[in-house]
DNA sequence: TTTTTTTAGTTTCATTTAGAAACTTATATT
DNA sequence: AATATAAGTTTCTAAATGAAACTAAAAAAA
């Protein structure tokens, strides 16, 4: 198993693919940024149903990686917190045109009603929306009591 | 082999990643906005060097869901012309970000020569380096002689 | 016209990665 | 003391990747 990330040339789309091209990786940073999820298990319950090989493996990238941080809970010895970066939430811009690029030409696979107005609010005011999102994370881990 | 996508969740960016969140998918894309390549072995000279089974793959699963479009050249039978259709295209904002992502982040990596001022261009007006880009391959695609 | 080259793939096979499921270890709860 | 929970790890099978050799049709050269 490789720990380290091989760089195929200096194409920074392809540098990027090389770092989040995969099935998973995302998803983990989705539910942090969405969904304020910070425990291996509750990754677990995603929809997609993360293998937790996967997620273990994904996880300990991420964190080498510098795009999330682990720490251990005080209150509750046995729970793990992992904590976005800055790095990691800078790739909610790639997620945020993702999710615009798929509802536009997938929409039929996606459910109608939460589709049509979170479109059109990332659409109309994408950097405002991700500034709300970002912003609204940075709050939620100041206040997170470990 | 599978042939038709399997949708893990109706999440619009768990979408996305089911359709191009490996590592070759969008670098044709990639070759095809910004380097205005078609064919077959134009792809292969790119410097991931990507082995001929997984382009040949890859080129199928992307005219099959209607990213690509493919013609059999006139002048020379023998040519295969691969194109942009409206969905490829749309995958372009996806690519920049992407791009200002990662020379943001592994700027150590990428040459520093063309990160510089290509990273200022996207950033500062981002939506017009978007819509040149594009109208560039609209046009290349309107004179080209197959 | 025969030979060689080119283009666009396909096939084969070894290696790597993914994924399901059962298992483990430390801590917490009853 | 017994049971449950959280966060992983291990095992094993299936699928995807990738290197390399191969093929078929068409074009160019000899």
């Amino acid at each position: 198993m490789k720990n380290t990330v091989e760089f195929r040339s200096i194409c920074p789309v392809a540098t990027s693919l090389d770092i989040i091209g995969d099935k998973w990786t995302l998803l983990i940073l989705r539910d942090m940024i969405w969904g304020h999820k910070t425990l291996f298990n509750e990754f677990q319950q995603s929809p997609e149903s993360m293998p937790s090989k996967m997620l273990a493996n994904r996880l300990k990238k991420l964190e080498e990686l510098g795009f999330v941080s682990k720490r251990k809970g005080n209150l509750n010895k046995k729970s793990v917190y992992y904590l976005l970066e800055k790095r990691g939430l800078d790739t909610f811009p790639i997620m945020v045109e993702m999710a615009i690029f798929s509802s536009k030409h997938f929409f039929d696979h996606l459910g109608t009603t939460y589709t049509k107005e979170a479109r059109t609010t990332m659409k109309t005011d994408r950097q405002g929306y991700i500034s709300e999102l970002v912003t609204n994370y940075k709050k939620f881990k100041r206040n997170l009591v470990i």
